[in-house]
DNA sequence: TTCAATATACATTCATGGATGTATGTTAAA
DNA sequence: TTTAACATACATCCATGAATGTATATTGAA
């Protein structure tokens, strides 16, 4: 066909990416082909090369697109300016975090990127986790440094330890979640876990309130 | 070549297995060609066709082969006789199966589940995961019914939260360590994670002794 | 403002390789 | 002799990547 305008040009590739979210999320990256998505978007494989080098390329597109929100959701921790206590802002934040992951362009991500994709030639995924993983625990260890300094936390956890423990009951209940997430719901199942977890490390002296919801 | 032996059949087909685990673990599934797992065997496509259907029934076989050792490790669990209390036998029987994880078949294995597989077809390792996953947790959550009962979860744990906690946590760990098991002890972090939990949710009153190490 | 000149945004075609599955050959065990 | 346990050979398919075609958008100069 003809050659389109910038904005429309800009539109395929949109379209090229929604498309290669939909076709790895249905048949996997890996038995997903390039004529399936071009086909998804309504173009041909002709587009795809114009705007990508080939599946890999395309993939990174896909995860640059979201890694922004992404990014900003493992930043945004901090930002939530410690209004009572650190521990009550690390357990806000991370209920909101589980809310984000509900969300449909999120969960389709994070399912792609758990059971959808396998390493990949040059292109790692797994460097990719590992650098998020990194970055996130780093953040919030800092916090749970300052709650020991604040001696919010009951004498027999340390900051460290319990800043790994944080980070294993997220990364295990997405897991388990993304196994069937029809099963429950993310937020309300999190939330139960979380709120009895601080309620453990957390000292009984400087609980804002009783939560007597169940 | 000339017809084998029985004995000598059963060891070509045991070194397919062994030769698919290690060119999926090198490759991926998806990537891992019929040819290289044969030629990695020392034998062509042929022997390969002769015991297994296609790329998913040796799948399926080379999983089959340490199904039995993993679900022993679940159901294992409970055959740990209350020694003293139900929560201390559920703390040791869960160091016990981080200590086998690190064991290198069944290190390999996870490691081809977690990050070398994806959607597959008829076969979906992601079932295989849940059904694996449904039946640990009900296990151990009898588990922790019998610890709410003798009275050994302090007041804010109930025993389904606890269950599910408990589960999170390893599963969380296990993912963690896969992302780069050479940066530490699994089970060394592992039992110091679930030692500080366990301490948590139990009663001081029934601790067997005080554990003075750190 | 207008109009070549050129870059852009694709579609189409082609060459290639490589993986799969099957059919058939071969040889020694049973 | 028959058949198990492979090896070899073959046909088919299909995904990739690059090459080429093409019509329009954009741009700079006059």
């Amino acid at each position: 066909m003809a050659r389109r305008t910038r904005a429309e040009a800009e539109a395929t590739r949109e379209s090229l990416l929604d498309a290669a979210e939909q076709v790895f999320y249905d048949k996997g990256v890996a038995r997903a082909t390039l004529q399936d998505i071009a086909r998804t978007a309504g173009v041909t494989r002709g587009a795809l090369y114009w705007h990508f080098k080939d599946k890999a390329d395309l993939f990174g597109a896909m995860l640059e697109r979201v890694r922004m929100p992404l990014e900003d959701l493992i930043d945004a921790i901090p930002a939530g300016e410690r209004s009572e206590s650190v521990l009550e802002t690390l357990r806000m934040a991370s209920l909101l975090a589980l809310g984000q992951m509900e969300q449909p362009r999120i969960r389709r991500i994070h399912s792609i990127i758990i059971h959808r994709c396998e390493v990949f030639g040059e292109f790692d995924p797994v460097a990719m986790l590992r650098e998020l993983s990194e970055s996130a625990s780093a953040n919030t260890l800092e916090l749970f440094r300052q709650a020991r300094d604040n001696d919010e936390l009951v004498a027999e956890v340390d900051a460290e330890t319990a800043n790994q423990t944080f980070h294993c009951i997220l990364r295990g209940l997405l897991h388990h979640w993304h196994l069937d997430t029809d099963a429950y719901s993310l937020s309300e199942t999190g939330t139960r876990l979380i709120n009895q977890w601080f309620e453990l490390i957390g000292k009984a002296s400087l609980k804002p309130a009783a939560r007597p919801g169940s």
